[in-house]
DNA sequence: CCTTGTGAACTCGTTCACAGCT
DNA sequence: AGCTGTGAACGAGTTCACAAGG
């Protein structure tokens, strides 16, 4: 893997500063402070500061940051104003959730296709994006031009799942299922966490009180 | 807030290892390695050694850790056997998707209610979970002895629904809305970014490749 | 003046290396 | 013999403190 430019902390919080800039934008407002943005985001304004300067030159004056000028470094450091084909492989918990929501997922990702390996779901759930069963996973992802998957697979099909997508030039795999997943091929994974969410609050309601 | 016994990360691995211990230990596994761990969950044999250590002793031999102690162990260290009622506040997006799939939410959470401020919402929607309109948050939440709470409302009502929550005695909220939240009040708030999976896996295929 | 930008100090977490169990 | 348990070394990330700029 080629030599890091961002810290892994800073591109966490320039995805939540992005989100943050898109919201207040749209109320009009122009200039933001790390100040304020640490308030509304909760990291430290330090932290803020040293994360905007990794971008390169941002727009600032006496009233902080120019909102819409930090939000195009952002977005154009990450790649976020190019639209992304993206699919849900698995269609149970989380999966049909996604398939059924698609506004769930955010730009510039776009739901195309969703797969599963029981025809039976495939041809009875009622969803705004087309399905398949996952033996055409490879066939389809290709037609479709899709860089991103959702996996939510059941752990013991997971790895199969990812071998198709793989198989069809995926170039970036969300994995929620509950294994861990690896690959030496060209495919970034994140393993996400959602549903432990849960189960940490929970510990950390009962350590600290 | 009382001093940390548990680094903020161990928790984070803890809480995987819970499940991972779960899945195996169904297929009839007996024993493991921190070696064995580290491979399915991604992280060095090190950490979770180290991870393992905060817990007290637990049962070992040169096969590794007993799966079945070693999970009992995390249980009672996190308060995982004891069931905790739910609920879900917002039942746009992701807030929908819980509520319709309440097997989405692990156990030791039920969830109980959902709320919407949107009546028409309230009334119309079909789920396994009973609803009601926001307003009633407070006397609900009393009734079921709520401890936890899903919140999902947009930026602009995550505060007010966070204090109907507050005033109903809510003791811990996952915040899945956009902005973060806290309080003074003796709650706690974690505030989940499941969303910014997708930018941040776009992020690291834009600047790694 | 109130802001950003940034080396330096510090804190927290991970990795190393090996002693101690079973 | 193979594993866990853990102080010590290391590294990443955060906070501090202050210089510089609109």
């Amino acid at each position: 893997m080629k030599k890091q430019l961002f810290p892994e902390a800073s591109v966490y919080r320039l995805c939540l500063l992005y989100r943050l800039l898109e919201s207040i934008g749209k109320e009009g407002v122009r200039n933001v402070t790390s100040f304020r943005i640490s308030e509304l985001l909760g990291s430290s304004p330090d932290s803020i500061r040293k994360d905007v300067s990794f971008l390169g030159s941002v727009r600032s004056g006496k009233e902080g940051y120019d909102v819409s000028d930090l939000s195009e470094c952002i977005g154009r450091a990450f790649g976020f104003p190019v639209t992304k084909p993206a699919c849900v492989v698995g269609l149970e918990g989380i999966g049909a959730a996604f398939i059924q929501f698609p506004e769930l997922v955010p730009p510039p990702f776009q739901l195309k296709a969703g797969f599963d390996s029981s025809i039976n779901r495939v041809e009875t759930l009622n969803t705004p994006i087309p399905l398949f069963p996952s033996y055409q996973i490879e066939e389809i992802i290709q037609r479709e031009k899709t860089e991103i998957a959702l996996l939510t697979a059941p752990p013991g099909e997971a790895r199969k799942q990812l071998d198709r997508l793989i198989a069809g030039g995926i170039r970036g795999v969300i994995n929620f299922s509950p294994v861990f997943l690896q690959t030496n091929e060209k495919v970034f994974i994140r393993n996400s966490a959602v549903l432990e969410d849960f189960r940490i609050l929970s510990a950390h309601m009962e350590l600290y009180n």
